[in-house]
DNA sequence: TTTCTTTTCTGGAATAATTCTAAACTATTG
DNA sequence: CAATAGTTTAGAATTATTCCAGAAAAGAAA
């Protein structure tokens, strides 16, 4: 029988979760789902993302890494979070939650939506809706 | 008594208000506060500026676009909003509010602050202060 | 004014993040 | 296994922004 949770697990979790996401499961992809999705959530950049697979001495181009992040975005399976103007986070909690943004280390960290209460909104303008609500709080060393 | 418009006027209101925030009122300086301030409130990205600038017939390089709102934020009479990775955009509204973000065309749009009510924030983290907390809500045509 | 000092402006080069391209490669299907 | 459709890759291209070093302009002093 075949395990199906989302927690730690062999080598074909990764897989059928990529089939699912409609994705063929390349060496790199299965590679670089591994290091996402095995273990917590995290925030990555390319960069990041790219210097963790060759430390794990997985060969992969950064326009791979680009497009994986790109294609797990569009399937679902990740999302992007926009803080800084010039570089993309790519989050693997795709559940409704926030971030704290670390302005003097760069990082994020992720607020359960319990946390945040967001009320009162106004309508959305006509024929729109709303996508997302994000928040994110910015926070830095006192000064 | 000389002409008094707003586009002619030698002690317009920008002047004293780039020397309160420390800033020598020159020629593009004015320029600029006047296309940005003397009016509603408006969210521009450097590009959207330096057209402006060169259809009103100011001759303004883009380097001193990017120079003078990068300065107009760190004097506090600006504020830069992140909602897409790879392009910035400044707000003239310094306020306490938030944004609709329109995906569809790239246009923002103020949310009062009222409206939106944010409550039960988690304490910032440890010899940490909260610099900010923006609330961006991404609409889009209805599907 | 005239001169001096300091700040600002500018065009072009430099940088950084990301996307594009076209050829080489690989997974899947028959 | 061979065909074909999807994927990867290195490097070029693109985009937004910053850096640079000389030229211009602002404020202060004489």
């Amino acid at each position: 029988m075949t395990e199906n949770t989302s927690h730690n697990r062999p080598y074909s979790g990764v897989i059928a979760r990529l089939k699912q996401a409609g994705l063929r499961p390349t060496r790199q992809r299965i590679a670089l789902a591994k290091l996402l999705f095995e273990g917590e959530n995290r925030h990555v950049t390319a960069e990041d993302l790219h210097a963790e697979a060759r430390a794990a001495g997985v060969s992969v181009s950064l326009a791979t890494i680009y497009n994986s992040l790109n294609q797990f975005t569009e399937a679902g399976i990740m999302r992007e979070v926009v803080v800084e103007a010039g570089r993309s986070y790519f989050d693997t909690n795709t559940g409704n939650h926030h971030h704290f943004f670390h302005e003097d280390t760069g990082s994020l960290e992720d607020i359960p939506s319990e946390l945040i209460n967001v009320s009162a909104l106004p309508a959305a303008p006509l024929g729109k809706s709303v996508q997302r609500v994000d928040v994110i709080v910015r926070v830095s060393a006192d000064d």
